[in-house]
DNA sequence: GTATCACTGAACCATTTGGTTGACAATATA
DNA sequence: TATATTGTCAACCAAATGGTTCAGTGATAC
């Protein structure tokens, strides 16, 4: 739980990306994350067990409910590793680029 | 190509995420992409052609080798979707959910 | 022209992924 | 107690993923 792998993993899918957007809203429990998906309750939950597992979110057990709720950090690894890129999509990443490959390693 | 499923997809191996990195010192060739690795040139091959089908690099046929060189412009969109929850992962994201969620959607 | 280098494509394989259904467990409600 | 709600688990399935080997193609070197 909680490497690059399972995160960017976890994000690769519109479903989890979507879940994880409602639960910016707030915290929700597991029917109610499935109700807008064309799918089964199943199916959902075992998103939710995908995102729980990279971290993405944690599960709560109320009553016969589960409450998820957002969990962001992960995010900030993963982001934190995309910015080391930052400087190849702002500009001239390719000058740049042979630059550094001139310069010899 | 190029949307988030398949960019976070692509991102989600480490072997991609070093060829990734080796790009960022200068444009490589496949065969001394794949040297490091402990797996077939064909294996590398493939990863190449997961991030090239993702447009996280481009390939150019020159001569008998193909030349890859990074291209970090979808890293740029996966970076801003990420950033939404930037506010979730600073600082008490569990109270501002719970304000958002009190506040009725 | 022939051999070598750099790479791709096809076939194969094991594992994972994303979905289904049906049975069950646990909790709340009537 | 009986019943409905909430969710998990197990079994199954098709398709994708990540690797292999072997054969072939196209460009360079001798």
């Amino acid at each position: 739980m909680g490497n690059l792998d399972t995160t960017f993993a976890a994000l690769s899918h519109g479903t989890r990306r979507a879940i994880l957007a409602r639960l910016m809203h707030g915290e929700s429990r597991l029917s109610d994350l499935a109700e807008p998906f064309n799918m089964s309750q199943t199916a959902v939950s075992k998103h939710v067990r995908v995102l729980s597992d990279a971290g993405l979110l944690i599960v709560e057990k109320r009553g016969r409910a589960r409450h998820c709720r957002l969990n962001a950090e992960p995010m900030k690894v993963a982001t934190d590793w995309l910015i080391d890129y930052q400087a190849f999509w702002t500009h001239q990443f390719d000058n740049l680029a042979q630059h550094l490959a001139g310069e010899g390693d």
